[in-house]
DNA sequence: AAGTGGTCTAGACCACCAC
DNA sequence: TGGTGGTCTAGACCACTTG
C-alpha cells in the first residue's frame, strides 16, 4: 500500500474525504509531512476552537487511512511547531499563543517584587495609517486604523511607552470599549470583542535615544538610550492583527540567549 | 519484558554492559529517556570525536537490548537538543557548535556586501582575573587567565571591540601563538591548539554608553549608546572555556525574535 | 469505566552515501 | 554493493483524565 491511493474504483469502498484531502498534497513528500499539512490547514481555517479537542488519534487513523505512528509523527511535529498541544487523557488542542517569551519580559524592574505590570490608556482614536503602519498590517496605503496610546507601569513607575495600531474594519468594536474595560491584557479582549485570536508575533529590537515625549513619560533625560520593540501580531492564518511599537529605558533592559 | 531487566541469573545469557548502564538510570523514566541519558553521558565523556560516526542503530539495538523505535526516539531527542546530527547513508555524529546564531549576526553593516568580518588582535597577555572573570569561568578568585583584546571590522570599518578571557592552565598553548596565526576564527584554533571544543554558549545583551576607549576604537562620540554582549562559551560537559565581552554601536544593532 | 494520549515492540521496504 | 538512516505499518499494554 504505502502512501498510494488506488485510483481505480476500489472493490470494497469509495475513498473517504480524508484520503481525498491527502491525495491533493504533494506526493513526493513523506506521508507524515503531507498529513501534517492537511491538518495544519484545517487548524488555520479555524475548524476547531482553542478549547475544543481535535478528533482522537484512532478516529483520524480511520479517516485518513494511515497508521497510528504516522498520525503521531504529524502531531508531534505540529506540537513542535507550536500549532497544537497534547494533554494525555484529555486530547489534542489548538494552542493559544502565550507570548511569555516576549522581549517585554526582559526589562528588569526596580525591585524584584512579584507585582503585576499595570497599564494606563492615554488615548484611543481613528487615524489614517502612515506607510510604516499600513505596510506592517498588510493594508492598502491610506487605510484607516485605530490608534491606542498607553503607558505601562510597574509598581507605579513608568516602564514602557506603547503605540498600538489595529486594522479598522476588523477591530471596530474596540473603539466603543470604555476606558475601564481596557484592562492590562489586550489579547483576551481582542478575542472577546472581535473574535480575533493572536497566535504568533514577530518582534524586532533596536536601540534609539529618548525623544522629548519619551523623556516626559518615562521620567528620564532626553537622549538617554531607549530600547525600541516593534511587534507585529498575527492570527493562525498569518493575517496581521496588530502593530505595536514599545519604547523602554535601555538602562533596565537585559536579554539572555542560549546558543548551540 | 518492557524496561525490566531480570535480576535473577538469566537462563540464557549474562546482561551486556549496555543493559547494565541502562539499569543504573532512574527506572521511573521512560526507556527512551533513560537511553538518551546514557548516550548523552558517553558523548559528553568524549567517547566519539565530532567527525567519527556513533555505532549504527542496529548495533545499539543489540547492545542495549531495546527496540529500534526506542533508539530512534532517543536519537531524535538528542538531535533536537543539539548534541547529535544524523546524515542518511553516513551515520550519526557528535555535532560541532556552529554558533552562527551569535548576536554578532544582528549588527547591520553599512553596505549589504557579503564580505567576511575581519579581526585585529590588539594585545594578548596574562593577568589575574577579576571577580567577574573568575566567577564567569568557574575559577577560584585570583586565578590567572589569558586576556585577548581585539577589534572586529567589516569592510575596514570597526564594528565590535572585544575582550576575551581564557582559563590558564588549559589555554597555555594560545599564549605562544603568533599574531599571524590568530585569524578570524578563534574556536577552530582552540580545538587545534588546545583540544577544546566549544559546544554551546550563553549570551547576555545589555545597553550602555560609549567609554572614551570605545569612542576611540569604534570611531563614535562618548556617551553614544552601545550594545554590550557578554558570552560564556562551554564544552559539551559544560566546563566554561571562554568569557568574552563585546561592545558595538547600538545604532547598527537589530535583533529579531519570533514568538508563538 | 471509558476514552485519551504515551510507550514499546517487531518487522518491512525505501533512499541515500561511500567504497 | 553493503550499510546507513528514513518511512510506514500493526498491535500490545500503560498512565492519565474525565464522568
Amino acid at each position: 500500500m504505502w502512501g498510494m491511493q488506488p485510483m481505480s474504483p476500489a472493490p470494497d469502498d469509495a475513498v473517504s474525504p480524508g484520503q481525498a484531502a491527502l491525495a491533493r498534497t504533494d506526493p513526493r513528500l513523506p506521508l507524515h509531512a503531507r498529513l501534517r499539512e492537511v491538518i495544519a490547514e484545517r487548524v488555520r481555517a479555524g475548524e476547531w476552537a482553542p478549547d475544543q479537542p481535535l478528533p482522537a488519534e484512532s478516529t483520524l487513523v480511520a479517516y485518513y487511512d494511515v497508521s497510528l505512528g504516522t498520525i503521531r509523527r504529524a502531531f508531534r511535529d505540529l506540537v513542535e511547531e507550536g500549532l497544537l498541544e497534547r494533554r494525555q487523557g484529555s486530547g489534542t488542542f489548538v494552542r493559544r499563543a502565550s507570548l511569555t517569551a516576549s522581549l517585554f519580559r526582559f526589562f528588569r524592574f526596580g525591585t524584584a517584587g512579584d507585582g503585576f505590570p499595570q497599564s494606563r490608556i492615554l488615548s484611543i482614536a481613528r487615524q489614517v495609517g502612515t506607510q510604516t503602519i499600513t505596510s506592517a498590517l498588510g493594508l492598502e496605503a491610506g487605510s484607516e486604523v485605530l490608534h491606542l496610546h498607553r503607558l505601562r507601569l510597574y509598581e507605579e513607575k513608568p516602564v514602557l511607552v506603547e503605540d498600538i495600531w489595529l486594522p479598522l474594519p476588523l477591530f471596530e468594536p474596540m473603539e466603543r470599549i470604555g476606558q475601564d474595560d481596557l484592562g492590562d491584557l489586550l489579547y483576551p479582549l481582542y478575542e472577546r470583542t472581535c473574535g480575533q485570536i493572536v497566535a504568533a508575533a514577530t518582534e524586532e529590537l533596536t536601540v534609539d535615544v529618548a525623544t522629548a515625549g519619551d523623556a516626559l513619560l518615562l521620567q528620564c533625560a532626553r537622549h538617554d538610550p531607549v530600547v525600541v520593540i516593534d511587534r507585529v501580531a498575527r492570527s493562525h492564518d498569518a493575517t496581521p492583527l496588530e502593530y505595536r511599537r514599545s519604547r523602554g529605558l535601555a538602562r533596565t533592559f537585559r536579554y539572555r540567549i542560549d546558543l548551540r
